[in-house]
DNA sequence: TGTTAAACGAGACGGTACGTCTAGTCTTCGG
DNA sequence: CCGAAGACTAGACGTACCGTCTCGTTTAACA
């Protein structure tokens, strides 16, 4: 049997190296820091072998967010019936998750690759905001087949919701006050009409 | 009388003329592009004359954001006495703007700005999300005085969720479609809660 | 029978198309725009075939010359008995073979790589210099058994004279006249002293 | 009054270290390993300072040998009224020089250089074959004038085929034996031709 | 009315990183 | 086991900006 392929095979070992210094400096010392020299040199690598197989330093990101290099231990919700609860735990782990200066700087720094290079954006949506929209979307769903939430509720527009809260945040270097979580869980399943069809 | 200082004094026209070009630049090309050598240059200025009064291309972002080079024509909700509809028809307006490519790439250049600059992120929230968050709380608490919206509503966290909602998209590069807005303001007027009360 | 060496055997047509292929590179572009990868590819040949058989670059062109790959017409003085008008016809011929451009570049390209290598160096004297300079003695020596030439003549010294007279111009971007080969041939035939004996 | 420029002036300072640092490294590694890079960081200069006055390393090489950072001490003919040993002294020292390999490998390094770039081929011709010629032209023409010189002597081409003799020597890796000197001499000047008229 | 000092346009400075190219080595497949 | 294909590390290429530092010029306030 044939690869049809000749040639030296492309070395895995560089792959995972290029992608996990790559991962490790924009942790550090965020996006603007970040060159390829660098994740080069700190991969043990030639910097060809990276323009090989990437266009830009923003590809490498991408690819390290589609493998899981960064942003690997998803935060969703937990799912224990109480989709009131699931929901306010949930956004309660992820707010101390970007309280952490750390992990509110790599956020950024995927931010501003992001706001910069469309396959980032892309991949970003898909490994964080797509997962933790379907999350919600099924957590919220499970309530409604509890009876806890309206059997009519925009169940995606209030999983946008949730994820637009924390990003707005973490983005504007804010530290989210925990008031505002219990607030914004609050306001989505009370809803903040007036009850005024009793009076 | 004297001023203590002696010498040229500050050319406000060079000011300005640096700031116009900023804006200009970051809308046609993106904050990646932006540098102060083109700055000066298209500005007709000299590199030392921008360093002279900002330590960075970032502040002179951020004091484009303060001036209104950028941003300046802020959409902020009418206030017609009914919450519900001024509160939607403000946020179509914002989809709307932020439906234009132009729009959506100059926001996601002061979303990297803003990742990278502490600064930077301060103006973006002092010019943006600051006043559009007054001004949904008075437009909420106004709903509160009419009756509308239950006086017991977390109206800032409700404002916050309203600006998130809308940023998270157009981060991501994704269209915003006019149903999730009407989602949006159902879920947060009605609540997502069953109205189990009554059962 | 087996002949002790298994395996293909190595393929006198890649050997060929390389040594083709540098001998046509280095006369088209000169010595600094040679490079291994050009070579392999204008030979239809991988790199490592070219380094399984050589060192570098240089050590192909010794080869070419020792090949007669480049410079195989040498130009050799006639030999019809009359020393001085055949040193003359072949300086002339030699003169007009450099006056061509094509010609002047390869060589000065064959000088490059000659004050580079070692080895380029000794084939090209072992090329080039060293039959011309056997020639140009048995030239001589037959003008001292002609009685042309007087029997004490220092023939080598004057063969490495004329070699450098036309190897200096050659290498200096400078177009030889041909008055001066005229002028190089009548001062080592009749000698430039006076002929002050007789007074 | 004005100069009509403006802007900083050009760093005398750090033309003199390029060139410095130019001279020192091609004399110590060879034109090969010459590199622009090196060159900067040998002179403790950016490397785009070397880029805005020259345009290849080729180029300051040239600007070396018209400033004498190369080649300063220039080995010319003395004058003592003997034009024969004159021109031997002045051809023991010039083959002296280039014994020593430091010097040989520097001439090869400017060869290489000047066979690439036609600006060096002029400037070592200006400074080196050229005075050279000149001066060996004015001994010469002494000669003639003190009677030890026949008056129709061509006396450019002895020029140079001396030069000549010496360059194609060094070029070739070929130390020249001490008794090729006085072979060179005694059949310039005393001619290889049988003084056949006495017969 | 000069003198002084700061800001100006211009542009060179030492550097860092870019993205490309080549050298020379190593690894795979196919003949 | 040879030859082609091509990926590998290493490092130079020439360009673009960074932020700093002169230049000579212009424009105030001070003397």
């Amino acid at each position: 049997m044939t690869t049809g392929r000749r040639g030296r095979v492309r070395s895995e070992e560089a792959r995972r190296a290029i992608l996990e210094a790559t991962a490790t400096l924009l942790a550090a010392s965020g996006y603007e820091q970040l060159s390829v020299d660098r994740i080069a040199t700190t991969a043990g690598v030639g910097k060809q072998t990276v323009y090989r197989w990437w266009s830009s330093k923003s590809a490498v990101i991408a690819e390290c967010l589609l493998d899981g290099y960064v942003l690997s231990d998803l935060i969703v919700p937990a799912k224990t019936g109480d989709a009131r609860s699931d929901v306010g735990n949930w956004l309660r782990a992820l707010v101390d998750f970007l309280d952490d200066p750390k992990n509110a700087a790599l956020f950024r720094a995927l931010a501003a690759a992001a706001s910069e290079n469309r396959e980032v954006s892309d991949r970003l949506y898909e490994r964080f905001s797509g997962p933790l929209h379907t999350a919600l979307v099924e957590c919220l769903r499970a309530g409604i087949r509890a009876g806890q939430v309206r059997d009519d509720a925009p169940v995606p527009a209030v999983a946008d919701i949730l994820i637009g809260a924390v990003l707005h945040r973490a983005l504007a270097h804010i530290a989210i006050p925990l008031g505002t979580v219990d607030g914004v869980v609050d306001a989505l399943f009370s809803g903040v009409a007036a009850a005024a069809r009793e009076d």
